[in-house]
Order: C-alpha cells, then sequence, then structure tokens
RNA sequence: UCCUCAGUAGCUCAAUGGCAGAGCAUUCGGCUGUUAACCGAAGGGUUGUAGGUUCGAGUCCUACCUGAGGAGCCA
C-alpha cells in the first residue's frame, strides 16, 4: 500500500460511515470474506431497478459485483442515492458479502451505506454505454473505454505476458540492459524512422534494440533488453502499431538451435503462466482456452524451402490466391495460411540471405540460406518473434555494410564487437502486442495497449 | 503509395429520387430478484464538406475531408 493510499483509507474512515469500521476489499478478494461487511471503493458500473429493488453493479478495477439495495432494509437517504447513480460515478460502498448462486462472480453484496465521491452529470451521461459501438468512437474515447470489462482484461493478461517473458528471462540468468530510445542513425537502414530534434543534430527514435544488445550481451552473456519501439511505416492493418513493445533477448556463445529451442520454452512458459493466473480474464475476453492448453514446447520447425513447398501445393489447391515466388519472404496471408496448420507455433529458419537482416549469419551448409527464424503463431495470427544468429566475422559483417549502402562510420561501434573478442552470438525479438492479441484471441493489436498508436490516431 | 468500403440524433443503425425513423443513452412515471432487465411517456437532426443534376436529393454525379479493412513493409 502506498503512502497515498493509506492516507486514502484513512480518511475515508474517518469522514464517511461508508468506510467506517469495515474492512477494505477488492471485488477480486471478496470471496474471503464471505458473511462479513467490506467496504469497496469503485465506480458504478450498471444500475438496474424493480420498484422498491435496487441493483447497482459495482466495479473496482479487479471485477464486478452485484449489490442489493432493498428500500426497507437501507436509510432512505442511502437508498435515493443509489436510485439517482450515474453510470461511472465513483462511489465507497460498505455492504455485507453473501453467496449466491444467480450472481455471475457467485457473490452479491448487500448494501448498508454509501458515499458518493463524484457523481456524473446526467446531462453529460458516461460515453460508453452498455450497447454496441463502433471502432472510431471507441477508440476516441479510449480513456474511457479501457474501464469496460473486456478491456481492463486484456490489460490484466498483458501486464501478465510482460511479468512472465521477464520472470523467465530473470530466471535463466539473462540480466535486463535497456538500450537507448533515442539513437543517431538507422539500425537496418530499411524500415522508415521517426526523427527528432537532438540540439540542433538529427536524431531518431529506435526502431529496435539489437545492436546495442549484442554489445552487452557480449558484456554480460545473456541479456534482454524490454522497451519501446518505434515504426514510421505507413501500415494500416490490424497487426500494425507506429509504437509498440518488444522484449529482445540475446545470448553469447549461441547459436540458431539454442535460439530456437530459447523461443519455444519462452512462449511456452508465458501461455502456461496466463492460463494459471489469468483463466477469468482469458474467459471474460471469449477466448477459445483449448487452444492455448496445447501451447507447449518443442515446436515444429520448418525450413523456408518448406515452407514454399507447403504454401505451392496450397496455391495448386486453390487455397491461397497469389502463387509463392521462391526466394521472397512470405506476404501476410502466405504467413496466416502458415500459421494455420500448425495447433502450436511454428519456426520457419534458414529464409534466403538475400531478403533478410544485413547483419545474420549465412548458413556454413549453403551459405545462400541465413541462419534465422519466424516464429509463426497460430490461429492465423502470423509472426511474433522474429531472430537470428548474427555475423561474427569483421570482415563479412563489414562487407555486408557496404553491399547494403550503410554508413560505415556509424557502425563502427558494431564493428569493434568483431573486433574484440568476437563470438558466435544469437537472439530474437518478440513483439509483445502481437503476442497479447494471439493470447487473448483479439482481431487487432489497438486493444492490447492502453494508448494505440497507429497511422490514423494520436488521440487520446 | 495503391485497392475496397463507410460517413444520418450522444451511441448503434433504418429510410424505392417524394413528410427525418427505431433501439440504446438522458429526463419523468411504473414495477421487491433484475442479468446489455422490462413497461409507458418526453426531449433530442445544418443527413461529413463544397458544388452539380432534378419540380423535388439522406438517396444520383464530381471533388475534397475523415475513418475502417486490405496490399506493400514489418514485430
Amino acid at each position: 500500500m502506498t503512502e497515498q493510499d493509506k492516507a486514502l483509507t484513512a480518511d475515508t474512515q474517518e469522514s464517511t460511515a461508508a468506510g467506517a469500521s469495515a474492512q477494505l476489499s477488492t471485488i477480486a478478494a471478496i470471496g474471503r470474506h464471505e458473511g462479513e461487511t467490506v467496504t469497496l471503493r469503485g465506480w458504478l458500473y450498471n444500475l438496474r431497478e424493480s420498484g422498491k429493488l435496487l441493483f447497482p453493479i459495482f466495479r473496482d478495477g479487479s471485477g464486478t459485483i452485484q449489490g442489493i439495495v432493498p428500500k426497507a432494509a437501507v436509510r432512505p437517504e442511502v437508498f435515493e442515492a443509489i436510485k439517482g447513480l450515474t453510470q461511472e460515478s465513483s462511489v465507497i460502498v460498505r455492504g455485507k458479502v453473501r453467496a449466491d448462486k444467480r450472481a455471475p462472480g457467485g457473490f452479491e453484496l448487500d448494501v448498508e451505506d454509501i458515499e458518493v465521491q463524484q457523481r456524473v452529470a446526467e446531462d453529460a451521461p458516461f460515453p460508453i454505454s452498455l450497447k454496441e459501438h463502433g471502432v472510431d468512437f471507441l477508440m476516441e474515447n479510449r480513456h474511457l473505454w479501457i474501464r469496460t470489462p473486456r478491456q481492463s482484461a486484456i490489460l490484466r493478461i498483458r501486464a501478465e505476458i510482460i511479468k512472465a517473458a521477464r520472470d523467465f528471462l530473470d530466471e535463466q540468468g539473462f540480466t535486463l540492459t535497456d538500450p537507448p530510445i533515442l539513437t543517431p542513425a538507422a539500425c537496418e537502414g530499411t524500415s522508415t524512422l521517426f526523427p527528432v530534434e537532438y540540439f540542433g543534430d538529427e536524431a531518431f527514435l529506435t526502431q529496435s534494440g539489437q545492436l546495442y544488445i549484442e554489445s552487452t550481451a557480449l558484456a554480460l552473456g545473456k541479456v534482454y533488453s524490454f522497451g519501446p519501439t518505434f515504426r514510421a511505416e505507413k501500415s494500416k492493418t490490424r497487426r500494425h502499431l507506429t509504437e509498440f513493445w518488444m522484449v529482445e533477448p540475446e545470448m553469447a556463445y549461441a547459436g540458431l538451435d539454442e535460439l530456437m529451442e530459447l523461443a519455444e520454452n519462452f512462449i511456452s512458459f508465458i501461455v502456461d503462466r496466463v492460463l494459471t493466473r489469468r483463466h477469468a480474464d482469458l474467459v471474460l475476453t471469449g477466448r477459445d482456452v483449448t487452444k492455448l492448453a496445447t501451447i507447449k514446447a518443442p515446436f515444429p520447425r520448418l525450413r523456408y524451402d518448406e515452407a514454399v513447398r507447403m504454401l505451392n501445393e496450397a496455391h495448386a489447391r486453390g487455397e491461397l490466391e497469389q502463387p509463392f515466388e521462391y526466394g521472397n519472404d512470405f506476404g501476410s496471408p502466405d504467413e496466416t495460411w502458415l500459421s494455420a496448420q500448425f495447433d502450436r507455433p511454428v519456426m520457419v529458419h534458414r529464409y534466403p540471405a538475400a531478403v533478410k537482416a544485413f547483419y545474420m549469419q549465412p548458413d556454413p551448409e549453403d551459405p545462400r540460406y541465413a541462419l534465422c527464424v519466424d516464429v509463426l503463431a497460430p490461429e492465423g495470427y502470423g509472426e511474433v518473434i522474429g531472430g537470428s544468429e548474427r555475423i561474427a566475422s569483421y570482415d563479412l559483417l563489414k562487407q555486408r555494410i557496404e553491399e547494403h549502402n550503410l554508413p560505415l562510420d556509424a557502425f563502427q561501434w558494431y564493428l569493434d564487437l568483431r573486433r574484440y573478442g568476437s563470438v558466435q552470438h544469437a537472439g530474437f525479438g518478440m513483439g509483445i502486442e502481437r503476442a497479447v492479441a494471439w493470447i487473448c484471441g483479439l482481431d487487432h493489436v489497438r486493444e492490447t495497449i492502453p494508448f494505440a498508436r497507429t497511422l490514423n490516431r494520436m488521440y487520446p
């Protein structure tokens, strides 16, 4: 409990009948207080009434619970206060917890007293009513939309996924090393970057921490970064945000095999953790949890060549519109089809080096291929992880930088890593929002982050 | 950047080229077990903007604006 919380509680208990001599509880923990009188601090989610009987539904961020207010059972001013309450008015409620089979959560609250903190005015009611709304309206009111049960559940699952990712890596001996967000130049030279003015110079918002954590990996062995990433591409799809969060582990003395093993264990751990700890929230989002129960390592592995063969056969059967041209990277429809063929994530490895990033290690058995892997989530969700073994040779890396017409000066520090004790090393990045969308079964990443930044939206 | 679709009450949507409508929300009234409660009533409109065709345009035409979905690019 923070100092602020303590202050609020103390104040409440002194100044109101609602808080007096009753234990504070959250709605999620209310089952531990059956038969007791508790105080809840929250908001009015909805109010139904039937003459001299009121059914206010309260929410407090941990869940919702229905209160019962018979006119004959409470003081007249309590009944009148609740009768006139508007949606999302903030309230402190005291009542007795009672198990009831009719209640969705198993418990109801026999309301004894209420203190209205702030009553929402009826001439400017809470905009998000309990009926259907369009995407544009909801996004325009995102600051209020997140109060609804489904959106709150998604945000709790997002927090669990992030915690699980960090717990897994921490327990495996990875050290969190934060790369800079302001960077001097393009990492890979391909993506469009957001420029910012930096004391008269031009800087850019990071599009990946990878190059920096390669250097921290050579300092600390096993490292990871967790932070925001920015891409100025004009992508307008359900899979894209201009600002998104990535977790990127990087390991010294490790190659593609170790990387793929890490990726499948990482994802399995995260899914298992969410299934265990946020099961009720998954159900609340409408997720078919049986589809998550199968997510256990090992994951199927496909060489790029095998994946291409599958895509060509699918096209021949008429399952894919566009024929796939060997040597290209997969398009969105290709990824969607591939990922839908498996009941767990599929790892596609060894893409043609020509379509991949300059820093990827060529396969020693056939240098036309890169030692890289994309992990495609099932149910058509597509790429959630992209990773590779990095080039360890100074001469080869320098050659690749030149071939890609990248400014050698800007990469001197990166080349230094191959000059001073270079070793085999590998890492991947997982997009948090895509992982959340897949695990929650959402059809758009804009619901996976409190305030999505997209091509056409900067408000709120 | 390209393709497709949409814009009517606070919200979700109707309206054959011919009087601008419903449900929800809000207000008032009714109901002691409601589950997006229900029943009755009231208020609420520059039909995205500009122009055009027509006796008459929410509806047809042109341009623009805004948004959505997809492609490319990517996580």
